[in-house]
DNA sequence: GAAACGTGGAG
DNA sequence: TCTCCAAGTTT
């Protein structure tokens, strides 16, 4: 307790005996804390980078059931594992998670290391996530820190922490300690004691060794980071239907922004141009396909991480030609009832809805009379509903079974 | 080092 | 309505 008296660049290492003794107490039920294999360790951690444990929990349960296992992930197709991932958000993550899989199954046996360095090669696997699968998974002696973490040691010492010397501090608080339940109890801490917001350092068992506490005011760190406000556009999209009652869409390349999801197809309404006017523009380039663009069919605001966007869905009729993928992945006509098949992100999901809501907004009065008849968009499966594993697999029918010819 | 990359909850 | 940002990684 008396270490590190002059103020030097040591510190006085707080009570962790307390801290792991609150956290054999405290600890949640996670789902990702039961059979703690390097898979589920590693699923986990992919789904909850930047994402609330609320909102990952049941993600992870879905991922797992349906991919149980390195080399069951590695087989999938990546549309089901992006349909698997469908409303979480960072798309990459399931990509790159995909990609693990099957360079693990390929070059290593369907084994992770153990070390954390050698972790940091495959895709995915940042500082953060090496070391939390290292330690939770194989008690590798290596400090995990994320951004509770980062709270936690920023308070300790009331000053703005880097990773790094994060890192290097954690490493000689957690010596003699088993790795991952220290890492474990710190991530804990942060998410249920020392919170962002209100504090309770009434019963935080490191308060004793908090300079933050100390001093007053536990939140004055880590201090925020200053953000400029994200800029807004305007998209055209358009809800083209054929003469079946089928809907157009588009699969978004990989690498681009939600890579791999489809959308319906349209883009940036630029400045001077119409929404209308994008709508054909952007179908005639993307896809090489004429359309006649009626009447406003949904609208939806949305936000994306660095900026936002206000999306007009107006309902197309095809005039002339045959989409094929110029500006996109693929692109298919598709079935409304079958579009739980694909993986849509979270705005194009609301056009959904908004069309579901209003199937008969095309026959309005004062709408135009080349309206689609017919364009009943039936309801079909939301992310966050219950799994369709088994019943998904087994269906005979393949979503591409309507797709238009000569698209890859 | 900065920007890109999704979404939803809290205040 | 608006701001901030959560179990980060990649380029």
């Amino acid at each position: 307790m008396r270490a590190a008296r002059g103020g030097g660049t040591a510190a006085a290492a707080p009570p962790i005996g307390a801290l792991l003794r609150w956290f054999a107490r405290a600890a949640r039920p996670l789902p990702w804390r039961t059979r703690r294999t390097p898979y589920r360790v590693t699923v986990a951690e992919f789904v909850l980078q930047q994402t609330r444990v609320e909102t990952a929990a049941p993600y992870f349960r879905r991922f797992v059931r349906r991919f149980p296992s390195w080399r069951a992930l590695a087989r999938a197709p990546r549309s089901e594992v992006l349909k698997a991932w469908e409303g979480l958000g960072y798309y990459a993550r399931a990509r790159r998670l995909h990609e693990l899989a099957r360079r693990l199954v390929r070059d290593h046996r369907g084994r992770l290391p153990a070390d954390p360095e050698r972790l940091r090669d495959f895709p995915g696997m940042g500082p953060y996530v090496a070391a939390a699968v290292a330690s939770l998974a194989f008690g590798a002696p290596v400090p995990a820190v994320d951004g509770n973490v980062r709270r936690v040691v920023s308070r300790l010492l009331a000053r703005d922490v880097t990773d790094d010397e994060g890192r290097e501090i954690l490493a000689g608080w957690m010596a003699g300690r088993p790795a991952g339940r220290f890492n474990e109890a710190m991530m804990e801490l942060g998410a249920l004691v020392c919170r962002r917001r209100k504090p309770a350092c009434g019963v935080c068992p490191l308060r004793r060794g908090c300079r933050a506490f100390a001093a007053g005011d536990p939140v004055a760190w880590p201090s925020p980071r200053r953000r400029r406000r994200p800029p807004r556009i305007l998209v055209g999209a358009a809800v083209t239907i054929d003469g079946r009652g089928r809907v157009l869409v588009a699969r978004r390349r990989d690498g681009d922004m939600l890579g791999g999801l489809w959308e319906f197809p349209g883009g940036k309404v630029e400045p001077g141009e119409s929404v209308t006017r994008c709508i054909r523009r952007e179908l005639m380039e993307e896809l090489g396909l004429e359309v006649e663009v009626g009447p406003e069919a949904a609208r939806v605001r949305h936000d994306y991480s660095h900026f936002g966007i206000d999306l007009r869905a107006h309902w197309c009729r095809p005039l002339r030609g045959v989409p094929r993928p110029i500006g996109c992945a693929a692109v298919r006509w598709i079935r409304p009832a079958d579009r739980g098949r694909l993986a849509f992100s979270r705005a194009d999901l609301r056009v959904w809805e908004a069309l579901e809501r209003a199937p008969a907004a095309g026959q309005r009065e004062g709408a135009s009379p080349q309206q689609p008849r017919a364009a009943r968009i039936a309801s079909s499966t939301c992310p966050g509903e219950a799994p369709r594993g088994t019943a998904a697999r087994r269906r005979s029918a393949r979503p591409g079974s309507t797709s238009v010819p000569a698209v890859s």
